[in-house]
DNA sequence: TCGACAAGCGGAACTTAGTTCCGTATTGTT
DNA sequence: AACAATACGGAACTAAGTTCCGCTTGTCGA
């Protein structure tokens, strides 16, 4: 192994203008018709071969990550963002999760393509797992050294439940905010 | 409307035969490959053509609900019946919520199935929560008048909520009746 | 400017799965 | 036994994921 720069080679125009049509098109079918739409409408919409889909974003996930790395990244800064600002860590925490539920409940499926099962989302449970994870533990603990947060939840019950209770249909008989609330009242530590 | 004793008419045998064969075939197929596994494996099980599939179950949720069916009823009697014989009212809901996620967790893909909303289950969702919401209810009101439950948390959310916990692969870092019981914990109500 | 060659592209073709439909077989009845 | 009515099977059609390869285009050295 030698030589290892590890910069990638520069590609062809063609390819980056590719690249970038496909995420335009991906986002605007992914609001559209969610995130598990047709791999073909993708390709149509941003007037490319189903082929050069494939050659670009080899999984499903790989195009969803790309699509929401932004979000995914804001959302992580938010976490931090709410530590310093809020008053108490509980409050960051609450502030956070209500950042997080923003961001899953307005892209249609992705909660559920976050905790499938399918291969397919592997990457992305990975990906949206290393990023927030340890925004998540930063939190928890700011909150269990405050006395606020009880010590036995683990930032990955966190997540997952979060996850968990964004999934479904809309319902108006179902306010996932407040579920969301009541799950983290869950988390308070009781009092003495 | 003459003569409507709403009496099923006898079926032909060989109708009766291949239904509780496709019963037994798509529970086995439903412990093996989830309630997903494709149609023509089903009906490769119990050794009949797919259109006998689709006649006696026009929808995979039919099949699903079917297949369950005796389950779900017992679960709604368990619930009745914690209430008789716990110490509390938020015992017995406790209680009840551990068979409730004891019957989904082990139903791969059943909690999945549940909150989808492919339209395809959509009678599979209204099942549950016609069968399930009423004993979520008694319950939840006991735990209310008894002013150790919340009194602004409904059914819906408790049976969703859940629901979604219960969501997604294995993965020993999650641990789902803890979850949950983080989450019935964010239902008490709050000390006066 | 102009090849030549690598990089990239498009979409046909193959696979898997859901769903429908109709000619045929089975059942119950007279 | 013969006849309806009922039910069956699986071919055929649709939709979607995925692969592959012949063709096009961009890049770069001469």
């Amino acid at each position: 192994m030698t030589d290892e720069t590890g910069r990638a080679p520069r590609r062809r125009a063609d390819a980056r203008r590719n690249e970038s049509a496909l995420l335009d098109a991906a986002a605007a079918v992914f609001v559209a018709s969610g995130v598990e739409a047709p791999v073909r409408d993708i390709a149509a919409k941003a007037g490319v071969g189903v082929g050069t889909v494939y050659r670009h974003f080899p999984t499903r996930a790989d195009l969803v990550v790309a699509v929401y790395r932004h979000q995914v990244e804001a959302c992580a800064v938010a976490g931090e963002e709410a530590l310093e600002r809020a008053d108490s860590p509980f409050e960051a925490l609450r502030r956070w999760i209500d950042v997080f539920v923003d961001f899953l409940v307005t892209k249609h499926g992705l909660a559920g393509a976050l905790q499938s099962d399918d291969p397919q989302f592997q990457v992305l449970h990975a990906y949206f797992l290393d990023r927030l994870l340890p925004v998540g533990t930063r939190l928890l603990e700011a909150g269990v050294a405050a006395g606020e947060v009880r010590d036995d939840v683990t930032a990955i019950e966190l997540m997952r439940g979060v996850g968990g209770l964004c999934i479904g249909p809309a319902d108006d008989r179902y306010d996932v905010r407040h579920t969301v609330g009541v799950f983290l009242d869950g988390m308070r530590a009781p009092a003495r």
